[in-house]
DNA sequence: ATGGGTGCAAAGGATTTGCAACATT
DNA sequence: AATGTTGCAAATCCTTTGCACCCAT
């Protein structure tokens, strides 16, 4: 197989990808779009369990070898500020991102860390930044930390037991 | 001056410290006080700029000369468990402590990392524990983010400048 | 003497930085 | 050519851990 036939099949791919909705949603949000971007964009467009920066690189690496963390960390933090994903980070040593920008409840289990998504919850939203005592408000988080469910049941059982 | 004189010095100080408000606390909270604990609950009341466990810890440790960060760090997480503080991550890289525990909303700034309490926003409130979807949620907390006034104007003059 | 509290030093982890190579325009 | 992007390696910073000492009951 020659070059020529390569560069076909990699500008055929490149129409491929521009045609896709991870693609668009770069650009309208400003971010330019490269092969890294879209694969984590897309990532956490299609994983709606509030990813790590590592997790994001654990499930990405084998696919891009290439891969860094930087880039992840990079990539995931220019997200975050073009309003493409949301940095949440509802307890230390628990920093991840979220896909979904429409605005909802997050909870967090103290006991098992995970981080859940509470649409029943009426959360607050923003469409456009508001003015507060002088404070330019571009961003509201409505978090919640208790016990999740099965860790309450877990803890339910261990008192049965002893 | 004899040992007998000191330790009377010592058995009044201990007793005086009993009558505090922070000793109370504590103790109404179930956190056996100690000199370093009532001397970070007392900071953490007395300071309202949201400190980090390393702004607590630098404040107290030229008057604890023997003060370490463990203990700082063990006393701030003991006094959130125990709903005495708050602990607010509402950044990564900036952990930090909130001695009220009454409800209100915070507010950081994305350019310089301030902390400010909001308290003429709405904020949610809990008294007691309810359960969603069987998640038990203890706590609740709204957190905005944007740019504040001191930054917001500084950003404008820089731009006329420009 | 037993358990809880403290503090040092070391380990551990997560994130950032500097820089060189690379891609894209 | 110029600018932006990537990725490695090292550095940095924050936080935790292990252990020994100390105090109080």
């Amino acid at each position: 197989m020659g070059w020529d036939i390569l560069l076909t099949f990699a500008a055929y791919l490149n129409h491929k990808m521009m045609e896709t909705e991870v693609y668009t949603k770069l650009i309208e949000h400003g971010v330019r779009p490269s092969l890294q971007r879209i694969a984590i964009l897309q990532y956490l467009l299609t994983h709606f369990n509030h990813p790590t920066v590592d997790d994001v690189y654990r499930a990405l690496c084998t696919k891009i070898p290439t891969l860094s963390r930087t880039t992840v960390y990079n990539t995931l933090r220019l997200l975050a500020d073009h309003h493409v994903a949301q940095m949440l980070t509802i307890d230390d040593h628990h920093l991840c991102y979220d896909g979904n920008v429409e605005p909802h409840v997050h909870f967090i289990c103290k006991e098992c860390g995970k981080v859940v998504d509470l649409f029943s919850e009426k959360a607050p939203s923003l469409r456009k930044p508001v003015v507060v005592d002088g404070n330019i408000i571009e961003e509201k988080q409505l978090f919640y930390r208790g016990i999740c469910k099965e860790c309450a049941s877990k803890a339910k059982v261990n008192d049965n037991v002893q």
